[in-house]
RNA sequence: GGGCGCGUAGCUCAGCUGGUAGAGCGCUCCCUUUACACGGGAGAUGUCACGGGUUCGAGUCCUGUCGCGCCCA
């Protein structure tokens, strides 16, 4: 007998252990059928599931689960990735608590250490997934430094530089001076902050008491200036152009010229703009272009190097610009000094960083031409992006994009497969050895460099399935079906993989890309630690469940950009997952069994026709939704149908058989509540895994205990079921007659104990066999005495219209005229409104003869109805007066 | 500056291909009826941001305005 309640706690443990011993996540276990993979989005090593994950695995699993009930050969392919910089910050933290540095260790025992971490600490994550429900493949999960996928990552770039499309150059990069590496332009996050545009005075050169005034937010890049410009139709610099006047650099008392450039805008500020080619992107264009020289004045670490005056040498940037505008000052040469909002570059990891234009010579991937062809595929739809509108940011991107720089001046990661000779030649080959063969033998140096993150994560849904090897699992998984994940990383990694895809399996990565939305807490505020509006999904799934968490998302997962995440909504769908515990459970309590033999199409009784019928319905609509990745409406559709189709009414509608004496109705009303709760579980499967394989487990097929697993049971196709339309609509009136009665019961205060007669005045034939057929069913629900046809309206009655009769309630004392006159006035408004409206439609000549045919007799029926029942509810008012 | 999205019941949101609106939560009233109070029954609440247009007909299409948010530069 189960509990009155799902206890998720006690269940989900042993339920998952069951799945992974029986081998249902295995891919490869039906080689006939149609290959279905996803691979995970890999989450970094390091990470811990937060809300956005439990969003993207619910979401893949659902998919997975639907694919493989059915039947196709589902490879969810999971992994994780080594998350070059969050990775080594991690690790380098833990040997800081033991007094330990990188720097002291030497990459070599640092990269142990990691290791080592990544065995001891690592990949917490995997177990959170499995704790949600994650039904993936584990026994295929990689690692983006796994043996496989660095031989992946090594060819890809072989390959790449021999096509010439990996090159190194020296250019400014975005410099990350704590970590002290290059990263990505995607990698920066500019953030608004307050600052100062300070107005410089430069002197121009042999025209004493004359200047030139330049703006800046950075004055300390001063010390690396190698011109000003100003706009060659700039009429107050005119002379000074032609005159190829100069300026004095007044702390470095370096010469620089006045250059005519579009850079200066004559409409901002003094028209006249310093030029730092060595510490700003703009700038260092400006300096190809006139042939300027570039300062470097930062070290490394964003100190201030020997190419800048001693006294300012070794300071930290921010205390130069103090001590530069300190100097200036004592000058008089600060013009004015005005406070500013300006955006300022950031490291996107910890924000608090100020990253520096910074030249050095880094590898760089030629992501340009790449672009070309990951476009194409978009715009011809071999990969679609649902919601398609993501796919205008994916092509505005790859259309403007710039250079990659993918090196890194990090240890962890995957190191470049470059080495140099003592004379600087380049080497790029696939082992130590092979370079070394390639430079005759002699004895090399390994560039120190490692890859972006990223740029394996490139490769992931080839090399995750074996490539560069030409293996079984990349001819049937690849191209992928579906990716699913998040737009923050459309750029990051979505766009990446298009290009790797393209350019070395020449197919596209996956045939669609489901972007799903952003969670936000309760008040739609982005979640974050400095906020602490944190949710942690697992708090969610002890105090819920998983399955109730999974279902709330889902049902979450609209179109939309955003969804808000509370323990509210996932408390709303623990109420569901008991809800449908108990239905199972009343089906139990019952003796509703699962038989092999019943054929649902061949049930008599006309509840049970009806709720086949709205079985069918609703897995219609479930599949079709899950097939369009609509998860919204796939779990709302199933969670409808549970509720307020199956629970509130089929299974009070055969209460009455189940208690009854006719045998015959009693089994197939037994049978088809335990086909159709069936049917629920497998339609829920996907969203609520645990609470459906649990009730699977605890609900007895042939008065036995099942042997089989829901997950891997057949989704319902029910598209070959007839449908019974005479079944709805009797059941449709059997619903409208309890509810009209309960409805008058309420208003008129009749308490839910007090049993009445119904009488029916006016019915048709057919409407009297369906009171005759429902008698017991309408009795109970609406708690009738009696109920019974007849040609008089007794007096002392409320009244109501139900189709082409009239339902009479005799209530005696009970009944308050008054009131009753008011509701029946009520309802007499309601239908008069409404055939004015439709008055007012079929009267419109236009309307009449533009609008298609069967609107039209729609139109008119409607208003027949509406005038049949207002002239009844006209009888029935006249009635109460008599 | 460029691009995208949102503005529907008190709150959070559904409303696909145009035929005047739905759900959950909350609220009001009633009910411990033998699956479920994590429940049952009955209610109340909306000039669908605003203006213009297309159309016989617009929350739904087009256009403009206002407000909010995000991405890119």
């Amino acid at each position: 007998m189960l509990d009155k309640t799902f206890d998720p706690k006690e269940v989900e443990g042993r339920i998952y252990a069951r799945w992974a011993e029986s081998g249902a996540f295995r891919a490869g276990r039906r080689p006939d059928a149609e290959p279905f993979c996803i691979v995970i989005p890999p989450p970094n090593v390091t990470g811990r599931l937060h809300i956005g994950h439990a969003l993207n695995n619910s979401l893949q699993d659902a998919i997975a689960r639907f694919e493989r009930m059915r039947g196709k050969d589902v490879l969810w392919q999971p992994g994780m990735d080594h998350a070059g910089i969050a990775t080594q910050l991690v690790v380098e933290r833990e040997l800081a608590k033991r007094q330990q540095s990188r720097l002291e260790m030497g990459r070599e025992k640092f990269l142990e250490a990691v290791w080592t971490w990544k065995e001891e600490s690592g990949g917490a994550i995997g177990e959170q997934l499995r704790r949600l429900g994650a039904s993936a493949d584990w026994s295929r999960e990689r690692f983006t430094m796994d043996d496989g996928l660095s031989r992946a990552v090594v060819k890809v770039f072989v390959e790449l530089y021999r096509q010439n499309l990996i090159y190194k150059d020296k250019r400014l990069v975005n410099w990350d001076p704590r970590l002290q590496t290059a990263v990505s332009d995607l990698e920066v996050e500019s953030i608004e902050l307050k600052g100062n545009l300070w107005h410089i005075k430069y002197p121009l050169e042999g025209r004493a008491g004359e200047y030139i005034t330049v703006a800046t937010t950075r004055p300390e890049t001063m010390l690396g200036d190698t011109a000003v410009a100003v706009h060659a139709d700039d009429q107050r610099y005119k002379p000074l152009l032609e005159a190829k006047a100069q300026a004095r650099q007044p702390l470095t008392g370096r010469l620089i010229p006045i250059v005519a450039d579009e850079i200066a805008d004559p409409e901002k500020g003094s028209g006249a703009v310093k030029i730092t080619p060595g510490h700003d992107f703009n700038d260092f264009e400006v300096g190809r272009r006139h042939k300027l020289p570039l300062i470097n004045i930062l070290n490394r670490d964003g100190t201030l190097n020997d190419s800048v005056p001693k006294k300012y040498r070794g300071l930290d940037r921010f205390l130069a610009r103090k001590a530069v505008v300190a100097d200036l000052e004592e000058l008089g040469l600060i013009d004015k000094i005005e406070p500013i909002i300006h955006a300022v570059p950031h490291d996107e990891k910890t924000k608090t960083v100020v990253l520096e234009p910074y030249l050095t010579e880094q590898w760089y991937l030629d992501v340009r031409t790449l672009a070309k062809r990951a476009v194409q595929v978009v715009e011809e739809g071999r990969t679609k992006f649902v919601p398609e509108n993501w796919a205008n940011v994916y092509f505005n991107w790859l259309r403007n994009i710039q250079p990659w720089c993918i090196s890194r001046q990090l240890w962890w990661g995957h190191q470049l497969p470059v080495w140099y000779g003592d004379d600087g030649t380049i080497y790029v080959a696939e082992s130590e050895a092979e370079a070394v063969r390639q430079a005759g033998g002699a004895k090399l140096t390994r560039d120190p460099d490692v890859l972006d993150t990223w740029f394996s994560s490139a490769l992931w849904p080839f090399s995750t399935l074996g490539w560069p090897d030409e293996t079984t699992e990349l001819k049937r998984f690849y191209p992928t079906s579906v990716l699913i994940t998040g737009f923050d990383i459309i750029f990051f990694w979505v766009a990446r993989m298009m290009m790797m895809g393209m350019h070395f399996m020449n197919d596209v990565p996956f045939r669609t890309v489901y972007i799903h939305n952003r969670v936000l807490d309760e008040k739609g505020v982005k979640m974050s630690k400095t906020k602490g509006n944190v949710i942690d999904p697992l708090d969610l799934v002890d105090e819920y469940g998983a399955d109730a968490l999974r279902f709330t998302l889902a049902l979450a997962a609209g179109q939309t950009r955003d969804m808000r995440i509370g323990p509210a909504r996932v408390e709303t769908n623990r109420n569901f997952a008991t809800k449908l515990w108990n239905a199972a459970r009343f089906c139990e309590m019952n003796g509703c069994d699962t038989r092999v033999d019943f054929d649902p199409a061949r049930v008599s009784q006309t509840v049970n026709k009806w709720i086949v019928a709205e079985a069918a319905k609703s897995a219609r609509e479930v599949t079709t939704a899950l097939e369009t990745l609509r998860f919204n409406d796939a779990a709302r559709a199933a969670y409808h149908f549970v509720w307020d189709v199956y629970c509130d009414w089929y299974l009070e509608f055969i209460k009455p058989l189940l208690n009854g004496t006719d045998e015959g109705a009693k089994a197939e009303a037994r049978m088809t509540a335990a086909w159709t709760r069936d049917t629920i579980l497998k339609l829920l499967h996907p969203f609520m895994p645990y609470i459906t394989e649990e009730l699977w487990a605890r609900t007895v097929e042939q008065l036995a205990p099942r042997q089989t697993l829901l997950i891997e049971a057949p989704w319902p196709d029910l598209s070959s079921l007839p449908r019974d339309d005479s079944a709805a609509a009797e059941m449709r009136w059997v619903i409208d007659l309890v509810s009209g009665v309960r409805s008058v019961r309420s208003e008129m205060n009749v308490p839910p104990s007090a049993k009445i007669t119904l009488v029916l005045k006016g019915a048709s034939a057919e409407t009297k066999n369906r009171l005759d057929r429902h008698l017991g069913v309408i009795s109970t629900l609406a708690r009738l005495f009696s109920a019974t046809t007849g040609d008089v309206i007794p007096p002392g009655s409320a009244q109501f219209v139900i189709g082409e009769a009239m339902v009479a309630l005799p209530l005696g004392d009970v009944i308050d005229f008054v009131k009753e006159r008011a509701r029946l006035e009520k309802e007499l408004k309601k239908a008069q409104d409404e055939i004015a409206r439709f008055d007012a439609k079929l009267s419109n000549e236009q309307f009449v003869s533009r609008a298609p045919e069967d609107v039209l007799a729609e139109q008119r029926e409607k208003r027949a109805e509406a005038a049949a029942q207002a002239a009844r509810l006209k009888d029935a008012i006249a009635r109460l007066a008599s």
